[in-house]
DNA sequence: TATTAGCACTCGTACTACTAGAGTGCTAAC
DNA sequence: GTTAGCACTCTAGTAGTACGAGTGCTAATA
């Protein structure tokens, strides 16, 4: 039996191990791997092999005479062989998609839900990481004259993203210049993404030669408080993850991470092209220490414009994987519709 | 000496062994104090004290032959003590004024922020909560025809609280009607909560006889989806909380409690008149068991319409209560004067 | 060559026993 | 009212021990 591949034997006890620890969160022996399954081989020989898978890597003990439990390779191993048959049983389908009903008429609201959701089916923390306003795409302004001096501003993007701000202009401006400066603005800056809007607002204005001073004043502002949006994150369940905080005591450093958002930026960044496939970062693949103990399941979602936004969510490096995965792809294929249809609308 | 009232020596060494727990989270005993506080007695007399101010229920010592520890009603009198000299530093204060840039333009943001910054500054968990929809007050409505069948409708409250949602026509509407019913909305609707506008629109557009089908859906659909405002919660600095979590794992019985929002929105309706003062809540004054060993610091905000939200910290009942008092003092008061400026202007 | 039984060995957990020390409460003297 | 002295109490920490789960190795077996 030399090393590299496993053989079919192999990976029904890599897998035993791996949801005897998911459940229990004990490791476990070769004796008791041999009452509780049954395997026609004695506890002797699943000691080679499990000798033999710990020297490839998937598994470990913690100290002589304890059990087995997973390494991350092992838990990569057991996520792999896992995710061709991540299938929602049909019950659990149409619980999901009865049970909840997402608000369609907000898009922030909307992306909270899916977070909440996300949490509720899962029983872990939730996530869902909004766009970057790179990818953002500007499609309509309007200004809104409350008062010679007051405006709301209002502008939706293509992915059906809405803010509004309220400014107030030192010099005040008519209702006739608001609307001209309101068209002038549309018709340039349709399909740019909004960091370049905020970029070239001013330019615009007066490259237009209408330099009005009260013309100016507003596209600077404009650019400096409306077309300012930024990543957000929303989070969900947070108890949920506070009661698997078993041994150690880290989980203040999970949120001081979260918090920070660094490091899901970085995933949305480098880890999803185009494909909006589920992806599941275990243990150390998260690169970040503090994530040690902690796997997120996690996929991407497109609004109208293509941009793209995460959501997902973290739980116990031991968490049930095949359930996780298959409710965030759910969760990701039904976001991705409901933001279609805001599209369209 | 009889029960009752304490005199000044008593009354100093309650301070003395609350500041003690407050920073050491260990009880202390007579022996200890006499050596590290320079107060003119023996032991033997302190431990008098000490039995008296037990009797009283200010102390108690969890077993035989432990130091002292505060009761709920120790840190009650210590607080109501401390109340009066609740000063912030100069340097504090000027580091609190200038270290932060405050939002103005989005209440959202805003109460966001306020959150962020009280965590930021007490080291524990900051909250904002927002005011009650019942006490919100209508101020201004606009509808934007995007196109026939899609209105972006905005409005604004007294308190600067603006909300805009996209909806979706069965039955399409004129730009003129549009106009129109907007006119009439304002002028009827105006000095209403949002609670009764959302009950009375519909009947206002009826009345009026001008009974357009598209005017009823429009005023339905307006009713349902943009006059839903609710209490929000903004929580900021959670993994500070976490820190605290000492003997007991009952940090997630916090989060589940937090998350209901139900203990706020009391506090908020029952606790806070008009006064805007600073309030302690210390473990069980909270009536939940789970607050048991926590304590709240909060004040009101009044927003410009004089409706009333709540904001403060939350923090382990052994918290350094003079500076958390000054400071959620004092953040209080800036976000009252934000609030004035969002009004006025 | 793969499998198995047998067995010595390891190490962590749980339990007990013991000690030191901190702190109390009481008493009697000042 | 204050103080010294002292017996008493209880916890935290340490050490010792027994138990048992599990391993890894060896030698026999199919």
């Amino acid at each position: 039996m030399f090393s590299g591949l496993l053989d079919e034997r192999e990976k029904r006890i890599l897998c035993i191990v791996i949801q005897n620890y998911i459940q229990t969160a004990r490791p476990i022996g070769s004796e008791n791997i041999c009452k509780n399954y049954n395997l026609k081989i004695s506890s002797a020989t699943l000691r080679n092999i499990l000798a033999n898978l710990e020297k490839n890597g998937y598994l470990m003990h913690p100290y002589t005479s304890a059990g087995r439990i997973p390494t991350d390779k092992g838990y990569r191993f057991y996520v792999d062989d896992l995710e061709e048959n991540k299938q929602l049983s049909v019950q659990e389908e149409m619980l999901l998609a009865a049970g909840y009903k997402i608000n369609k008429y907000e898009l922030k609201e909307m992306l909270m839900q899916i977070s909440q959701l996300l949490s509720l089916v899962s029983h872990y923390t939730g996530f869902v990481f909004s766009v970057s306003p790179e990818k953002v795409i500007f499609k309509h302004l309007k200004l809104i004259h409350l008062s010679n001096k007051k405006i709301l501003a209002v502008f939706i993007t293509q992915g059906g993203l809405i803010e509004h701000r309220l400014i107030h202009l030192q010099l005040p401006i008519s209702v006739k210049n608001l609307k001209k400066m309101c068209k002038i603005l549309n018709d340039e800056l349709i399909g740019f993404t909004i960091r370049e809007v905020r970029q070239e607002i001013f330019n615009k204005i007066k490259e237009q030669g209408i330099g009005y001073r009260e013309f100016l004043e507003l596209a600077e502002k404009l650019g400096e408080q409306i077309f300012k949006i930024k990543e957000e994150l929303y989070l969900e369940g947070i108890p949920n993850i506070l009661s698997f905080s078993e041994d150690d005591k880290k989980v203040e450093s999970i949120f001081r991470l979260l918090e920070e958002r660094e490091m899901l930026s970085y995933l949305l960044k480098n880890e999803f092209n185009e494909k909006e496939k589920v992806k599941v970062f275990i243990g150390n693949e998260n690169l970040y220490p503090e994530m040690d103990n902690w796997s997120i399941v996690s996929a991407a979602y497109k609004t109208g414009d293509c941009s793209v936004g995460l959501l997902g969510i973290i739980g116990p490096k031991r968490m049930e994987y095949s359930r996780i995965i298959a409710e965030v792809d759910y969760i990701s294929r039904m976001a991705n519709k409901l933001l279609e249809q805001v599209e369209e609308e």
